[in-house]
DNA sequence: AATATAAGTGAATATTTATTCACTATAAAG
DNA sequence: CTTTATAGTGAATAAATATTCACTTATATT
């Protein structure tokens, strides 16, 4: 029976790697070191390099999605559900900077295939409900989508990189900053 | 006497392979084949393949900075020559893609030195600037300077990305469009 | 407890990759 | 033209790495 334990250590140990060796750079001796695993363990657990980061690929990106959402309610008015879900994922991206890294090497990576990609880019779609929410509401510039998502993410990224590399803490006033700067952009 | 034309070969087989395999991904056989030129060549210009991808990156960054003031008058109202300098930046990386992709990827991988990273740190001090001058003007959001840098640098990184990614052609009137989205950001 | 099945191992193998080096081609200097 | 120095070569070597496999250990089943 394998174990999800195990699971867990080696998808840690890639997570910890990738970010400080690129997905490239990870060896699978510096996976099984890390995990404290024997070598050939790992070929128990998956075919081989290519599946093992599919496989965590996978899991990361439908689990960022499952954080983003928590707490929204629909019934509650526009903005402070759409700040409570900005602050949700800039908080998760923050707490879980690997696995943010990760994904962010993943994206473009030859590793990740076609399947695997598309399966992701589904799971972007409450994102689109939510910015057309805003616009049907005419809170939100009506804009095309795709370039208003593109912002608000590409900023937030950067701020969460930022933050980590530079050592420092993201204060709560710093993160206010950074939503009013966001809102300020879109809102209509 | 070692050949301009041949460094110029050489860092364009690179920019186009760390777009496709990453960093760690590239072999030093892959850039000979991409170049043109024996293996060997490539350990007669460079040391070895560390000091190839610093002497790249030095470049790159340099070249980087000297584009984006292109054009740029002091005497000029302030808006329009912010809004110079974001044009040129992000026409820049959306001509130069694989040297963008490049210069991200070089950032935070340890094929960087210290003593690179740190000169490149030293190139964004007339962006700084540029944020002091709309301040005082009380044009610009009197936030602390480094969220409101993210901030543009951020959104602007994942348009160039999700544009070329997409295989669309980004239109006058999108990049419009996120210019002043960017600007109701950070206007005061 | 005895047996069967699956997980776990790590040294051995096969493959890939960085780097070297003995050699050739080219070009500058006398 | 000859000599000397430098650029260029690519097969050979030395590391590094992915993957396999014969074997051991643990766990479930009868």
């Amino acid at each position: 029976m394998k174990d999800d334990k195990k699971y867990a250590r080696i998808f840690r140990a890639v997570l910890k790697l990738v970010a400080k060796k690129g997905l490239a750079g990870m060896t699978m001796g510096d996976i099984s070191k890390e995990a404290g695993i024997a070598t050939g363990t790992l070929y128990v657990y998956f075919d081989n390099k290519d599946a093992l980061i599919n496989a965590l690929f996978a899991a990361c990106r439908e689990n960022s999605v499952a954080v983003s959402f928590r707490g929204y309610d629909a019934q509650q008015p526009f903005k402070p559900g759409f700040r409570n879900i900005w602050m949700n994922i800039l908080r998760y991206r923050l707490q879980n900077f690997e696995e943010f890294i990760f994904l962010e090497q993943c994206y473009h990576s030859p590793y990740i295939t076609a399947a695997t990609r598309e399966k992701a880019r589904q799971l972007a779609e409450p994102f689109y409900a939510l910015i057309a929410r805003g616009q049907a509401e005419q809170l939100i510039k009506n804009v095309e989508k795709d370039l208003l998502i593109t912002f608000i993410i590409g900023s937030m990224n950067e701020l969460v990189k930022q933050t980590h590399y530079s050592g420092t803490t993201l204060t709560k006033a710093r993160t206010s900053i950074t939503f009013d700067l966001c809102w300020d952009a879109i809102k209509a």
